[in-house]
RNA sequence: GCUGGCGUAGCUCAACGGCAGAGCAGCUGAUUUGUAAUCAGCAGGUUGGGGGUUCGAAUCCCUCCGCCAGCUCCA
C-alpha cells in the first residue's frame, strides 16, 4: 500500500517535471531571448525560472499556456541523450544559455544527460514521460521573482509556478483546496470575526491591534499558559520594553542585529526597544550569587518584543514586527539538561494536544559558524537527542541548521489542512552565559558556568492565534469562543423571557449576547452562523410557554426541549474539557 | 530588501481620458416574523500621499507609502 502511494507520487513528479519542460519550451518559442534557469517539480506542482523581464511573463501567461497546449497537441517525444560535458557545453553555448553552462561546470561526472522534445533541449537528469501528449491537466498559477540559486546577491530571475495532474478531477480538487485555504486565511477571518486588524497607514505595518473578540481569546490562552507554567515550577518575571543600549552591547545583539532593532536616543542616552527577553531575565539571574541548590531556575514572561522585519516578509499575525512570546529561560546544571529538555518537550506537546494540533520535530545541529567549544556542542546536542529518545519521540536531524550559539529542537505545528507552521522551540545557548558571565557555586565551592536554555511552548501568542484561526477556520471551541452563546428572539413578545435567560447565562460567567432586534429569525441565525458562535438559543412562543430551550449548535444540529440547567451544564462541561 | 501584480465608500467590486457607481454593512421608517439575507427611503468619496502631462486624470507618466504572491531573511 505504502509502496503504491510512493510510486504514484514518483509518477506525479515525473509528470510535473515534464510539464515544466513544456512550459520552458513554450516560453522559448514566444520569447527566444529568455535564458533558462531551472525547472523542478515541487510539492504541489512545478516551476521554471527564466532570465527575462517578469512583466513580459505575467502579461502573457495565458498566451504561454496556449502554446503549451499546442506542444501537448504536437505530441513530441521526450528523448534522452547522454553526452560528454564538452558536447553539452557546446550545445548550450550555441544556444546562449549561461545558467545551464554554470550548472554543467558543477556536475561531477564527465557525462551529462539531456532531454529533447522537438526543437527544445534541456540539461536534465530526468526521468520524463514518453511524450508531451501525455500531459493533459495543468495550469499556470503565478509569476514571482526568485534569486538565481536562491542567493540574495545573484540576479533575480522570473519564476512561473504551475501545477499538473493525471486527471481533471485531481486538478479541480487541488484548485478547490486553494480556494479552501483562502477561506481560512486568518487575515480575512481575523477582520470578519472582530479578532484583530492591522492599520499600516496610521499605526504602522506589522503591528497588530486586537479587537475585543481577539483580546478575549488571547486572554484565555495567556491565563491558561500562566497556570500551566506555575504547575511546572516556573517563576514569573516582568521586564521593561525599553532599555539602555548598553545591555544589548553586552549581549552582542547590537553588533549582529542592529539593522533589525529599534534604536533611539533620549536625553543623550541610547535606548533599544527589546527584540528579545533573555537579557532581562539574565538580569534576574545575575541579581545575586547563585548556588547549585538554586538550580534549575525557570523564569517565565509573556514578553512583547519588537523586531524590524523586512517589509516583504510581514504576513498578518504570522509575521509581525511586534509580538508576544511565551518566553522562558531555564538556568541549570549540565547534569540537569536532559531532564529540563524532557520537561519542556512534555509541556510543548501537552499544548499541541490541548489545541488539537499535530506536530513534527526537528533537531538542528552545529552550523559552520559557531561559538563555544566543539566538546560543549557535542554534549548539548547529545543531551537534546537523549531527551527526545527518552520521551519516545520521532525527529529529523537538520545538520548545520542550529543557531550560532547552540543546538536546538524545533517543533512545527501541523494544522487541519496538513500545513506546517513554526511553533515551540528549545535552544541551548553557550553565548549569553559567557557574555554576561553567568555562574553558580558548585557543591565543591567552585564558580562554574551555568547552562542556559531558551524555550517557548506556543512560540508567539500572535502567530499561534493566527495558526489557530486557520486550523479551526475561525470555529473556536467553546472554551475559546469570544461569544459562547447568543440568545435570539423571534418576536418582541419574547424579549422579557429571552432577557431573563440571557441574564441567567451571563451570571454563570458565560460569554453570552442577546439579539432582540426586530429581524427575522433566519436573518439572526445567518449572522450568528457567520460569526461562528457555538450555541444559539432560539426563543419563541413555544419556549416562552413551556420554559424549555431550543438550542441550535454551530453545526446546524438542534437540541429541543432542553432545560436551562442542562444547557448550562453542557456548556460548562465543554469549557472544563477544553472542547 | 528584491521581482511581479495591485491600491476606488466600513466590506466586495464596477467605471479605464469626458458628470465617481452597485451590492452588502450603516442610519431612518414600515413589518412582529420559527432555523443561513423582509421591504422602502436616506446617508456614505481629497479614487493611498505628493508631483507632472492634458481644455479635462480614478484612468497616462514620475515619486513616495502600503497591500498581495514569491525569493531572501527570521537572533
Amino acid at each position: 500500500m505504502e509502496k503504491l502511494e510512493k510510486e504514484k507520487l514518483d509518477k506525479l513528479e515525473i509528470l510535473r517535471h515534464s510539464t515544466s519542460h513544456i512550459l520552458a519550451q513554450a516560453v522559448k518559442r514566444i520569447f527566444p531571448q529568455a535564458k533558462l534557469g531551472i525547472g523542478p517539480p515541487i510539492k504541489d506542482g512545478f516551476y521554471y525560472d527564466f532570465d527575462i523581464d517578469g512583466e513580459l511573463l505575467s502579461k502573457n501567461l495565458s498566451r504561454i499556456k496556449e502554446e503549451m497546449e499546442n506542444i501537448v497537441k504536437q505530441d513530441l517525444p521526450f528523448q534522452k541523450e547522454k553526452v560528454s560535458k564538452e558536447k553539452a557545453r557546446e550545445i548550450f553555448e550555441e544556444r546562449n544559455e549561461p545558467y545551464k553552462l554554470e550548472l554543467i561546470d558543477e556536475i561531477d561526472d564527465s557525462y551529462v544527460t539531456l532531454y529533447r522534445q522537438g526543437e527544445f533541449v534541456d540539461l536534465c537528469r530526468g526521468p520524463h514521460l514518453k511524450s508531451t501528449g501525455e500531459v493533459k491537466f495543468f495550469t499556470l498559477l503565478s509569476v514571482a521573482g526568485a534569486y538565481w540559486r536562491g542567493k540574495e546577491g545573484n540576479p533575480m530571475l522570473s519564476r512561473i509556478y504551475g501545477t499538473s495532474f493525471f486527471t481533471k478531477k485531481e486538478l479541480d480538487k487541488y484548485l478547490k483546496q486553494l480556494e479552501e485555504a483562502k477561506k481560512r486565511d486568518h487575515r480575512k477571518l481575523g477582520k470578519e470575526l472582530g479578532i484583530f486588524d492591522i492599520y499600516p497607514d496610521y499605526l504602522g505595518p506589522g503591528l497588530a491591534v486586537y479587537h475585543p473578540n481577539g483580546s478575549i481569546i488571547r486572554d484565555i490562552i495567556e491565563r491558561f499558559e500562566k497556570e500551566e507554567h506555575l504547575k511546572r515550577g516556573y517563576q514569573f518575571v516582568v521586564t521593561p520594553h525599553i532599555s539602555r543600549s548598553h545591555l544589548w552591547k553586552v549581549s552582542g545583539h547590537l553588533d549582529f542585529y542592529r539593522e533589525n532593532m529599534y534604536v533611539f536616543s533620549v536625553g543623550g542616552q541610547e535606548y533599544v526597544l527589546k527584540p528579545m527577553n533573555c537579557p532581562g531575565h539574565i538580569m534576574v539571574y545575575k541579581s545575586k550569587q547563585r548556588s547549585y541548590r538554586d538550580l534549575p531556575l525557570r523564569l517565565f514572561e509573556l514578553g512583547t518584543v519588537y523586531r524590524r522585519e523586512e517589509s516583504g516578509v510581514l504576513h498578518g499575525l504570522l509575521r509581525l514586527r511586534g509580538f508576544t512570546q511565551d518566553d522562558a529561560h531555564i538556568f541549570c546544571l549540565p547534569s540537569q539538561l536532559i531532564d529540563e529538555v524532557r520537561g519542556v518537550l512534555k509541556f510543548a506537546l501537552f499544548m499541541m494536544d490541548t489545541f488539537k494540533l499535530g506536530y513534527k520535530i526537528t533537531l538542528s545541529t552545529r552550523p559552520v559558524k559557531y561559538i563555544g567549544s566543539e566538546k560543549s556542542w557535542e554534549v548539548a546536542t547529545d543531551a537534546l537527542k537523549e531527551a527526545l529518545r527518552r520521551e519516545g519521540l520521532d525527529f529529523e536531524i537538520a545538520p548545520g541548521e542550529g543557531a550560532f550559539y547552540g543546538p536546538k529542537i524545533d517543533i512545527q505545528m501541523e494544522d487541519a489542512l496538513g500545513r506546517l507552521w513554526q511553533g515551540p522551540t528549545i535552544q541551548v545557548d553557550f553565548n549569553l552565559p559567557e557574555r554576561f558571565d553567568l555562574t553558580y557555586i558548585s557543591a565543591e565551592g567552585e564558580k562554574k558556568r551555568v547552562v542556559m536554555i531558551h524555550r517557548v511552548v506556543l512560540g508567539t501568542i500572535d502567530r499561534f492565534l493566527g495558526v489557530l484561526i486557520e486550523h479551526l477556520e475561525g470555529k473556536f471551541p467553546v472554551w475559546l469562543a469570544p461569544v459562547q452563546v447568543r440568545v435570539l428572539t423571534i418576536t418582541d413578545k419574547e424579549i422579557p423571557f429571552a432577557k431573563d435567560i440571557y441574564e441567567k447565562i451571563k451570571s454563570e460567567g458565560i460569554r453570552v449576547e442577546l439579539d432582540s432586534r426586530n429581524e427575522m429569525l433566519s436573518y439572526k441565525i445567518r449572522e450568528s452562523q457567520l460569526q461562528k458562535i457555538p450555541y444559539m438559543v432560539v426563543v419563541g412562543k413555544r419556549e416562552t410557554e413551556n420554559k424549555l430551550l431550543t438550542v441550535r449548535k454551530r453545526n446546524g444540529e438542534n437540541l429541543k426541549n432542553i432545560s436551562l440547567e442542562n444547557f448550562l451544564k453542557m456548556i460548562k462541561e465543554d469549557i472544563s474539557r477544553k472542547k
